[in-house]
DNA sequence: CTAATTGCAAAAGCTTTGCAGCGCA
DNA sequence: TGCGCTGCAAAGCTTTTGCAATTAG
């Protein structure tokens, strides 16, 4: 059995052709930032016959599992990338689009102290640095 | 000539009636962050009738003016703050809603290394905390 | 007076949902 | 076979836009 489909077992969903197909495309795609609509046209080119509903469900249902987390972005439309438990924030080209991860230890422990000073603990948070190439 | 007029004019924008309403929803309400949909049925409460498509337009040349934030947190619609150039991020509590405005010198000063460690500079940024109440 | 602004209704864009039929286990 | 899944179309939500009427300067 391949991979893909020991995730979807493990995940509790049914092993059935547009979710296997779906998440071919998450990890097969050089661009690990897709929207619904991105996965939806490279189902399309591909030849695949899966109707947008079902892009959307399905993306939801992975992002439940665990296996896919979807970001907010400006621009209206959330982008969902593959989960590999590396946490990571975003940096986005505000001229190119581009989309770059990091990780900063500094700012993490930042985060959680300053929730905590206020009684609070992290539940989730969002970074996303808007940036644009430096003149050199 | 009220302060809310002369903003509006330093901003270039005519005095109208919905205009300086809405600034001043903005800045009496006791809920720093509102929606648009928040704006519109406190005008309406008000007994002023604007309409919810002038709510919008305002907000956004409030904000190209510089005189509101705009921030996307979760939940499909975005909320609107008054700008008083004292930079902050945000909290948000998972459980009760509330927002709670803070700002880190470390984590503003890592923010800036990083994007130039990549070769960018910083246009904008977005940091949301979601929290809970902590067990003590 | 004249250009900017408004209100209404319609449209747009993303996402979700109802339902009948199809497919995996 | 049976329940879950899919596709389609329709609806939902927030936000934007076209246009005629109104208003500020």
């Amino acid at each position: 059995m391949t991979n893909e489909n020991l995730e979807l077992k493990k995940a509790g969903l049914k092993v059935t052709l547009p979710r296997v197909k779906i998440l071919n495309i998450l990890e097969s795609s050089d661009t690990r930032h897709m929207s619904a609509e991105d996965v939806y046209k490279s189902l399309l080119e591909s030849g695949d016959d899966v109707g947008l509903a079902t892009v959307y469900r399905v993306l939801t249902q992975f992002e439940s599992a665990g296996l896919v987390l979807r970001h907010n972005f400006e621009g209206g439309h959330a982008v969902f990338e593959l989960n590999n438990d590396d946490h990571h924030d975003h940096m986005v080209c505000t001229e190119t689009g581009e989309v770059i991860e990091f990780c900063d230890p500094v700012i993490e422990k930042r985060q959680k102290e300053i929730a905590a000073e206020h009684g609070y603990e992290i539940v989730d948070h969002s970074l996303i640095l808007y940036v644009k190439p430096k003149k050199s």
